[in-house]
DNA sequence: GCAAAAGTGTTACCGGTACACCCATGT
DNA sequence: ACATGGGTGTACCGGTAACACTTTTGC
């Protein structure tokens, strides 16, 4: 409803956090930035940023996505907002958390550098601000489940990757490994993979088929379980 | 990260507004309020309330709810951020969006007349102010994917029902048909619900059994696809 | 007896899983 | 020729869907 009265009801800080997912050395990645200030100076946090006046949330996390790893247009979306009173220690502050996708090969390698970005395998995470070990954990949640209802890759793959590449991107993701026929099968059945005339021959003498996504793909409506 | 000079960011308005949900008449229904201020003075809302100083989201919808059908330790999660900078014509303000269960003969009938509440179907809203009808639908869609993953009902049916009523509940939620000797099967082969020896005899002649949820059900974990 | 809702049984099919096997090729 | 990763085939199992059937009881 949100009537009458609205300076009655107090203003609030609000803002976003990023987690940034790569896939890079077979491996689901996150990218993590050291914390300068005291207190908790030296640990790791997402990089995040306050929403502005005229500013949506998902304005916000773009803004902050083209300023971390200088990229418009990719795949981003909102998770869960955190809000506990004393999340931070010396200020109110409610942040929505995000998670978006990047290529690896096509980010700005030197504007993460330059803020003493490193990325971190979502296995071996190191300490983490406040309640950010949450947001990624709430994120990567929603991969999985995104990735349970759609072929994803498009915006975690090169252009043109293998059927392995795509197996291990899964594996990796969920931490669990996928049988090499029955994934096979199960990305043809789905019918959406263009297979390419091109061989990727760098991890195998017989040399594997390269494919790609439509241009005009668009992921089929999520497919849940019945009752 | 959050982390110099707070001062220089604007702080805004944050609300939190509740998509309650009841089952009646074999629907599903939502809790819908009249604006009685321009503009859409007339229009139906949901039910909100803005966040205070030292409130979590969580907290202010429970005060929300509180209020509004006057029960505490009501089912409730969050949905989703909405902040449009021009979502309400008046002044900045995000809102984050709740879906909340209760069942339909235990909420407090007067407090929710007194301020002219009125019940809608689902299948059968009326024109909503600002970006509300989005939230049902988020909403909704939230509650389908919790039911697609674990028996759902506690909160909505009586605390003794039949399987034809949970059956119904489900055919409300999903605006479907499920057969009923396969919802049946279904229901028994989770093992959850325990059989009373009582009856439900007002809908049939020969009698239902009814059925109670353990008192000490938690749900299993979401078992989605696999890829 | 009949209508109406509760409850059971039967069968076909599809998709997942496990696992064995064949293929192409560089060394 | 053989090791290596790419790629295919098969057999089984369980869950789902469709639908026919039986049971109980009030009228």
């Amino acid at each position: 409803m949100t009537q009458p009265a609205y300076v009655e009801y107090p203003k609030i800080h609000v803002a976003v956090d990023c987690v940034i997912f790569t896939y890079d050395e077979e491996q689901l990645k996150v990218l993590l930035y050291p914390r300068n200030i005291e207190p908790r100076k030296g640990d790791w946090s997402l990089m995040g940023g306050f929403v502005g006046d005229r500013e949506s949330l998902e304005d916000a996390a773009r803004r902050v996505l083209q300023q971390t790893v200088g990229l418009s247009n990719i795949f981003m979306e909102q998770v869960h907002g955190f809000s506990k009173p004393n999340r931070e220690p010396d200020e109110r502050v409610i942040s929505v958390a995000f998670y978006a996708l990047i290529c690896n090969d096509k980010h700005n390698r030197e504007l993460v550098e330059e803020h003493k970005g490193e990325w971190y395998s979502i296995t071996n995470l190191p300490t983490l601000i406040f309640d950010h070990h949450e947001m990624i954990t709430a994120a990567l949640q929603r991969l999985q489940h995104k990735a349970s209802c759609e072929l994803i890759g498009r915006d975690l793959l090169p252009e043109k990757f293998t059927l392995t590449q795509m197996n291990n991107l899964y594996n990796a993701i969920f931490q669990r490994t996928f049988d090499q026929g029955n994934f096979r099968k199960k990305i043809a059945s789905l019918k959406v993979l263009i297979q390419t005339p091109y061989k990727d021959t760098s991890t195998s003498k017989k040399g594997a088929y390269l494919y790609v996504f439509p241009h005009n793909y668009v992921a089929p409506d999520c497919r849940i379980v019945k009752i």
